[in-house]
DNA sequence: GGCTTATTGATAATGATTGTCAAAAGCGAT
DNA sequence: ATCGCTTTTGACAATCATTATCAATAAGCC
C-alpha cells in the first residue's frame, strides 16, 4: 500500500506553485530554500510517481533534462520558455489528426507523439538578446 | 578552415550505413568493432558537427540519450519504430506553420520545436502484440 | 503502544557528455 | 617533399543528471 508522507505532499504543492516546467534539481533547490529538509532522491522519486499517476506532465528539454509540471487535464502540448520555464498549454486538433494519419499511412501501430515548442517568452527575450 | 580527416569521413559513412537513429556511444562501438581506432570524443564531436551542418539529424530518445541519423534533406521530422529503430522521414508544412504561429501568438521568440511520432512498424507489430 | 513494512536520505555508483591539453595531422606556402 | 602554422585528435579527467544502496525512520494497522 502507498503511504502518505509530508515529502510527497511537499513535492506536490511545490510543483503546483511553479508556473512552468521545472527539473527535479530545481524543485529540490526551491524546497530547500524554503527550509524543507527533503532529500534529492525523494524529489526524484516523488516526481516520477506523480508523472506515472498522471498528476504531473513530464518532458525532456532540448538539453536532455527531465522537466515536470503539475497537470491534471488531458492530452495537450506545451510552448515552453527556455529562460524562465513558463509553459503555455496548447491544443491542436490539427496536429493530433496529422500524427494519427501519418502513422496509419505508414502502417505504424500504437502511435504516440512528442510535440513541444521551445523559445523565449516576451519577458525573457530582453535578457538574452 | 575545417579540415578533412579520415575520422570525420568514418563517422559520416558509419552513420550512412545505419538504418535508424543511433547514439554516439553505439556508433563508436560499431566503429571499434570494424577495427577503427577512432576516439569516443571524436565521434561526439563529429556527430555534433554533422548535426550542426545539417548532414545529420538529431533527437533525444525517451531515455534522454542523443540519437543521430544521416540526413541530407532539409528540416523534417520522423516516424520512429520503437522495435527496430526504423525511421521514416516525414514533412508537414501544416505543423511547421502551426508551430510558428503558436509561438508568435504568445509572443515567443527564437522558437524551435520537437515533433516526433513513435510507434511500431508493420514488421515489428507482430512481435509485441 | 508495538509490529510490519514502505519510505526516506546521505552517499556512492552509474552513465552520458564535455573539458583538457600535449601529440598528431592537415593544408598552404616554400 | 619540407616547413610552419593551426586545427584536430584522443586518452583521461571532470561534470552533471539520475539511479542504486541500505541502514534508519516513520506510516498504517492491530
Ligand atoms: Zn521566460
Ligand atoms: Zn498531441
Ligand atoms: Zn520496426
Ligand atoms: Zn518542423
Amino acid at each position: 500500500m502507498k503511504r502518505n508522507t509530508w515529502q510527497r505532499e511537499a513535492v506536490r504543492t511545490a510543483l503546483g506553485t511553479q508556473m512552468g516546467f521545472v527539473s527535479a534539481q530545481d524543485l529540490h533547490s526551491n524546497l530547500k530554500g524554503t527550509g524543507s529538509q527533503i532529500g534529492l532522491a525523494t524529489v526524484y522519486r516523488a516526481l516520477g510517481d506523480l508523472a506515472t499517476e498522471g498528476e504531473a506532465d513530464s518532458l525532456q528539454s532540448p538539453e536532455g533534462e527531465s522537466l515536470y509540471r503539475a497537470c491534471s487535464t488531458g492530452h495537450h502540448h506545451h510552448l515552453i520558455c527556455r529562460g524562465c520555464g513558463l509553459a503555455v498549454e496548447i491544443e491542436a486538433d490539427d496536429v493530433e489528426q496529422w500524427a494519427k494519419s501519418v502513422a496509419a499511412l505508414h502502417g505504424f501501430s500504437q502511435a504516440e507523439h512528442v510535440v513541444d515548442v521551445f523559445g523565449y517568452c516576451s519577458a525573457c527575450v530582453p535578457a538574452v538578446g
